[in-house]
RNA sequence: GCCGGGAUGGCGGAACUGGUAGACGCGCCGGAUUCAAAAUCCGGUUUCCGAGAGGAAGUGGGGGUUCGAUUCCCCCUCCCGGCACCA
């Protein structure tokens, strides 16, 4: 009987060897294939959730698979330290979020160590250190120079009982989180950085990026949303300016009935000072939060403002709205309406009794009625004057032309994308280095004078920030002309941090410069590993500031991430885990009852990565039992003593059957992994190989040759993802060197081959019987053999056979 | 509302390029071992009909293309992610 499986003893051992070798720790070796390999980094919430786990193992099985192929692999680990949680736990207990957030670090890190992950963890960043974020003040300073950051008034949800600005989150129906007052949208002045400067060239990439998913790079295009039209300018009556919209559609032109301008355009403004109906209805609008969804999903309300735009091609009068759905930090703040051939448009119409004029009727000819359906297809222009019967480009064209000859309008192409407003009203960021002049202005902080550091021993309330109410802080001197002048107390959105730290892993002690010559060898990362729920916002960020950093000098690379996984969440009865919903399971307890390993490869078996995993506690026991097995048949088939060497030509059929087993288990592993990345079906492979293994009864020489060629091919396999358990078992099968240091096994394609193959019969397309056929066997005979078959016969009968389909290797359709 | 994704046995999932639907695991049922239990091992397990051989149905719903559709096309339902201040 062999030594039973005990997780602690092997994981601490394994673990052990791993420290003392320093196994993951890697230099810039340039004659080596550098492979970087990286998750995106954890927010020090306090305690590892089972998404961590569920991220950070794919990436590690990523990491030690490309090791074992022989790459140079640096697989790094930091803490996206700055964020709202920190401000909340302080509000609650009143401890400083800087000493709050040292503690989780300190925390989470001895839980990271558990999992036995191959980090490189002389290389770790923590972004709320002065050495990491005095570069990115650096790089805004340098972004100031050039003008790619500017400031201007941006909206906020405003809480005007707590006084405060609040995060969309924090805005809960409506209401703030803690004082239950309505919120309301506010205008004040923050800092941008312009992403629009990169629209094109972040969009155009899109199409050179194979190793990122297609549904990524399809949200990325349409969150960018190029899209060519024309802008044109109506005037309005009895006003000096005109009033200028943006539209795709010039095609629809003539079907304008109404135009509608935000609550806050200077129109309505001006509109409510003698109408008190409107006043109240702007103000209504303005008493909602700032997100888009809640914009797009509310009831679509508006009111005439009594003026009138005149249509510029018929002269005619199209009155005027205000309405909730218009934005003013989008566009001109104002939109044509087309009610005809357009969705919302033609709602609000609908509702509120404007008239529907059709301009467009369908290409095929035929009929609609678009008082009773809308129309939003292109087809050719009807009611239209003389653009009548053109189809949709010409008529563009013909528009477009008209208005920029008479000087009215222009083709232009608009992005939906908006410049990235960096700004945030908090404390627990990086402090935007810029000092206010009466003066100067607005100046940039002397590089000299980087970084300025944020005062971390504070008293957080959670009614507007503190550094405002510290003089030693926010009273400074000019920069430029020495006079007393204020600091800015508004601190960087985390996403700043998380745009570019990917790069500094490669030099996190680099007090030089933002990045040195260390960068230009392991970037761009290789495989970047993270939650779907980043497809956008992180992942564009983190693209355009890889750009900056080029445009400026510090970097040859463009694309920060050359392959992406986007990996789905940890659900538990079909909902995220969380606090509220009481549904989380702690790492923590299930590493101590039974291991890592464990854990590990119930999070890859479980289900495919980028797909939601359903947490399920009999299925972490069914991989702990996987894993006794293995050991078992490992412990037993090394206690059984040595073996000879495997002679290919001397094997019995049973022993060839394992053989090829072995080799079609090592081919599909492979491609699942390094393909694939598909780890729950390699996982199987591998169990399916142990389960070949166990009823595999031949203690002959060759016969446990044999097993062990099998059972060393599992062990290397299955090291990826149970790394632990694999390095016990690879010295137990006598090795004497370190599993890490192996390389992945290679499949003997002569071990594949079959003499007869068995084909399935179908009638029909429905399956009648199998067959079997030698395999290189002709089409003909195969075709023989599958209608000499009882049962198929028995459908066939004496129907006539109108086609016989073979495909090889698969299947024989008879068609009859 | 808009953008992206998903739906397959009792459950998680497999089927990669249009070719045997249900690999592997869980659960359950039966058996072995045990004084008993846990653990372990062996066998069975989509549903329905059938003693069996075998047959019929079946991949969220409805239609289509094809010799053949979980896979491709059209329409729909529900669920999940994102929507720019959660990270």
């Amino acid at each position: 009987m062999s030594t039973p499986y005990k997780p602690e003893v092997v994981e601490q051992e394994a673990q052990q060897y791993w420290e003392d070798a320093r196994s993951f720790e890697v230099d810039e070796d340039p004659n080596k294939e550098k492979f970087y390999c990286l998750t995106m980094f954890p927010y020090p919430s306090g305690k590892l959730h089972m998404g961590h786990v569920r991220v950070f193992t794919i990436s590690d099985v990523i990491a030690r698979y490309q090791r074992m192929q022989g790459k140079h692999v640096l697989q790094p680990m930091g803490w996206d330290a700055f964020g709202m949680p920190a401000e909340n736990a302080a509000i609650k207990h009143g401890v400083p979020p800087a000493e709050w957030t040292y503690k989780n670090i300190a925390e989470m890190r001895g839980q990271l160590d558990r999992l036995g992950y191959a980090y490189d963890w002389s290389r770790e960043v923590t972004t709320c250190r002065p050495e990491y974020y005095r570069w990115e003040q650096w790089l805004f300073t340098k972004m100031f120079e050039k003008g790619l950051v500017y400031r201007k008034n941006s909206v906020v949800n405003w809480d005007p009982v707590d006084q405060t600005v609040l995060a969309n989150e924090q805005v809960i129906d409506g209401r703030g989180w803690r004082s239950d007052a309505l919120v309301e949208r506010r205008e004040i002045p923050q800092w941008f950085m312009k992403t629009t400067a990169y629209a094109d060239e972040l969009l155009d990439e899109l199409d050179r990026m194979p190793g990122w998913p297609d549904s990524v790079k399809t949200m990325q295009r349409n969150w960018i949303g190029r899209s060519e039209g024309v802008e044109l300018s109506f005037d309005v009556k009895g006003e000096e300016e005109p009033l200028t919209v943006y539209t795709t559609r010039p095609d629809t032109l003539l079907g304008v009935t109404y135009m509608a301008v935000a609550a806050e355009h200077p129109l309505a403004t001006k509109a409510a000072e003698i109408n008190p109906e409107i006043a109240a209805f702007i103000e209504e609008c303005v008493q909602t939060d700032a997100a888009e969804a809640t914009l797009e999903t509310m009831e679509k309300k508006g009111m005439p403002l009594g003026i009138s735009a005149i249509h510029p091609l018929t002269g005619d009068e199209v009155p005027l709205w205000v309405a909730n759905f218009v934005l003013m930090s989008y566009g001109t703040g104002a939109v044509m309406a087309v009610p005809g051939h357009d969705e919302r448009d033609w709602e609000f119409a609908k509702k509120h009794g404007v008239p529907i004029k059709q301009v467009i009727a369908p290409a095929d000819g035929s009929d609609i009625d678009i008082q009773e359906q809308v129309f939003v297809e292109k087809g050719v222009l009807v009611n239209s004057g003389k653009y009548d019967g053109m189809d949709y480009d010409t008529a563009f064209n013909a528009i477009a032309d008209h208005f920029e000859e008479t000087g009215r309008g222009r083709r232009t192409v608009n992005y939906r994308l908006r410049d990235w407003g960096v700004s945030r009203q908090r404390y627990w960021g990086a402090p935007i280095p810029i000092i206010y002049c009466d003066d100067c202005g607005a100046v940039p902080v002397p590089e000299d004078d980087l970084p300025v550091v944020l005062p971390e021993d504070v008293t957080v309330t959670g009614t507007g920030s503190p550094l405002k109410d510290m003089p030693e802080f926010v009273n400074v001197t000019c920069p430029k002309c020495g006079k007393d002048a204020r600091r800015e107390t508004d601190t960087f959105d985390t996403f700043v941090e998380s745009s570019w730290y990917f790069a500094r892993y490669a030099c996190p002690d680099s007090d030089k410069a933002m990045l040195d010559e260390r960068a230009a060898y392991w970037t761009p990362v290789d495989q970047y590993t993270g939650g779907v729920e980043h497809a956008i916002l992180h992942l564009l960020y983190s693209r355009f500031f890889q750009r900056v950093m080029r445009d400026e000098g510090l970097t040859d690379v463009s694309e920060p991430f050359t392959n992406l996984l986007t990996q789905g969440m940890v659900l538990k009865d079909g909902a995220k885990m969380s606090k509220n919903k009481g549904n989380v399971v702690d790492p923590q307890e299930l590493i101590e009852r039974y291991g890592a390993d464990t854990v590990r490869l119930f999070m890859m078996f479980a289900a495919p990565p980028e797909q939601s995993l359903e947490w399920s506690d009999e299925g972490v026991q069914g991989s702990y039992r996987f894993l006794k097995r293995f050991w078992t048949a490992v412990a037993d088939h090394a206690e059984a003593g040595a073996v000879e060497a495997l002679q290919k030509d001397a094997l019995d059929d049973g022993q060839k059957a394992l053989r090829r087993k072995t080799h079609q288990t090592i081919a599909k592993i492979s491609d699942d992994l390094g393909r694939r990345s598909s780890f729950n079906t390699a996982v199987a492979a591998s169990m399916e190989l142990i389960n070949a293994v166990n009823k595999f009864d031949d203690a002959s020489g060759q016969g446990r040759a044999v097993e062990r060629e099998a059972l060393e091919s599992v062990v290397l396999m299955m090291s990826p993802m149970t790394p632990h358990i694999c390095h016990a078992l690879w010295s137990a099968l006598g090795h004497e060197t370190a599993l890490v240091d192996e390389r992945w096994p290679t499949f003997d394609e002569s071990a594949l081959e079959l003499d007869m193959i068995e084909l399935v019969v179908q009638v029909n397309g429905k399956l009648r019987g199998r067959v079997s056929v030698p395999a290189d066997a002709s089409n003909d005979a195969i075709e023989e053999l599958a209608l000499g078959d009882d049962n198929v016969q028995r459908f066939v009968e004496d129907k006539p056979v109108r086609k016989v389909i073979v495909v090889p290797g698969r299947l024989v359709n008879v068609v009859v």
